[in-house]
DNA sequence: TTGAAAGCGCTAACAA
DNA sequence: TTGTTAGCGCTTTCAA
């Protein structure tokens, strides 16, 4: 007697398919397929021996297969410029905590703050056919902004505001923020400005806000010290420190983030200048970091975790065929005053 | 004349397809596919020809097809307790980055410090049937590695060390962490130790170790004050004025996060404490604020973001089929001196 | 409630 | 170097 398997043709990887279950159960596949998905589906009996067969087998549903078949990836991809940075990150915590819970994956990219890395990015995330896209700002045009809209794929942009958004939009106003810090520190009756600012759109955005209001206030000098995209004390340290050579009375300034203002704050204690009578310090992001410092900083609140919660809702929604109401949404930003101002 | 297009069975999500681009470059599909994946199999005539359609066509291969096809999903996953806590994110910052270099994806997850919500990623990344799998950890015996190990797909385990890794593992010893600091405050002649931690698996081996090298000093008695698994600088504030009360000469502290060693600092500085005349305080993870703080401070460096990129280089190579030697790596630790011992 | 048939879009295996 | 064929493991469509 021949052997019984004669021409194998094998693939694949091995592992047990619903195909396997579906047999050990005594069912067609599709039945199994429903037993899994849509248990209300399929009768009792069925759904039992389907769970004794998966239990034995230790099968587990190939999902690149199922997305095949459905077109519906259940995957979500986010692109931030960077992880360590922590601003960002409450939101991609909140956005993959709610995502996991709805059943999505989050597939994460970190664009470097380059803008080819990001474009890159989205073109291989176009490929995995996500059920939406998260992005944190605003994406100008371009090659991936085209391809992006051609695939058709939900799109949220973030932490940004803009007329012209792809699709769907959750943020605030940049030049608002910079405004309101500008009246605020006015308010404390603060004349000698000055900004340290990384090297990022958004934040040169607010810069520019910030003087545009100090002119109508007669001030028309804002130095600037920019440093790296991304914050540090470190950089804090260094730019507190070109500041105050190039302008020694300085009473107040506006950091981009948190984590510069911090370094600040550290610089100007080991030079004996008294925060706030002699220097006024706003960071930006509100981190876990501002209230608990010494002192504790005044900061800009921008509700990062509710951006993620909320996209979370608005990606999902409209992964499942539904519309979202507004497709614009502008959280807003507050002041929160502590001791540095 | 009736309509041409009669029965049709219309499915898919009518995005542009190889075959599509095939047929416009007048080639089979399979040449299609390998003027894409491997353009040196193909003639420079064909190349040009798909060049020209693809660009046409804008067509994005869909990388879920391709992965069941060839079951290789170029997937890595990855978990993480949290998003924020950017102790570990420095790890998946280097791992991210140097996982795209090699064509690979990340797709995250948190496991919020729940041993419940780990299983269940486990559990949802080996559906994607990723090409590996990172886990920040050990994972202890139980469901999900059981599952795991069955499912035959690499795995590396991080940021600790043990004997019997699933697969690969890169890390430290938690407990050496301990024992090195317990030494080095005893060099500085401190007498008083205190301990504060986060609710956390490894930070509570780091502090056994620290007391059992302690009572071979005829230490016995070492204070614990535990905080919430997400360490802030609150909590740090909140655990100072604790043990402060508990025994108000206590003249080391040892901090299982650089974030709650800053709270003390904070704290110690309202209350006028010296430091480190008064108090020695040493942190653990040496992040960006530990230099530049004031004063310094003394903490643990582990080198998060050299895990990352080798775990990145061990489960890429494991991925295309090579063998990677040592399985297990011990990257260790060093304790930076500053100013606050 | 269940099933048969026909793909989803791609690539491995084999052959020319 | 190129093509033919046959799946990968699942779900949609249609029918019973």
């Amino acid at each position: 007697m021949p052997e019984k398997n004669t021409v194998r043709k094998r693939r694949g990887s091995g592992a047990v398919t619903l195909i396997d279950v579906a047999k050990i159960a005594g069912v067609a596949p599709i039945t199994a397929s429903r037993a899994l998905n849509n248990p209300d589906q399929v009768s009792a009996d069925v759904l039992r021996r389907m769970k004794e067969a998966v239990e034995r087998t230790g099968y587990v549903p190939n999902r690149m297969a199922g997305g095949l078949a459905s077109s519906k990836s259940k995957i979500i991809a986010a692109i931030v410029p960077s992880a360590v940075s922590s601003v960002f990150m409450d939101t991609i915590e909140s956005l993959n905590s709610n995502l996991f819970d709805a059943g999505y994956q989050l597939m994460l990219g970190q664009s470097d703050y380059s803008a080819e890395r990001q474009e890159m990015l989205i073109e291989s995330f176009i490929g995995r056919r996500p059920d939406g896209i998260f992005l944190t700002g605003v994406l100008p045009s371009g090659k991936a902004r085209t391809k992006l809209l051609a695939s058709g794929i939900p799109i949220i942009e973030t932490w940004d505001l803009t007329v012209t958004p792809m699709d769907m939009l959750i943020g605030f106003s940049h030049l608002e923020v910079g405004r309101s810090v500008a009246q605020f520190l006015l308010q404390k009756k603060r004349t000698k400005f000055a900004v340290v600012t990384a090297n990022d759109e958004r934040a040169s955005r607010r810069y520019k806000a910030f003087c545009e209001e100090l002119k109508k206030a007669g001030i028309k000098h804002v130095p600037i010290e920019v440093i790296g995209p991304k914050s540090t004390m470190h950089a804090g340290r260094v730019a507190l420190d070109k500041i105050l050579s190039l302008r020694p009375d300085t009473d107040a300034i506006f950091c981009s983030s948190d984590v510069s203002a911090l370094g600040i704050l550290a610089e100007a204690r080991t030079r004996c200048i008294r925060i706030p009578q002699d220097l006024a310090v706003v960071g930006f992001g509100d981190g876990p970091y501002a209230s608990d410092s010494v002192p504790s900083l005044t900061s800009v609140r921008v509700h990062g975790s509710e951006i993620g919660t909320l996209a979370a809702q608005y990606l999902v929604k409209r992964a499942q065929g539904e519309e979202v109401n507004p497709r614009i949404v502008d959280l807003g930003f507050s002041i929160i005053e502590r001791e540095t101002t």
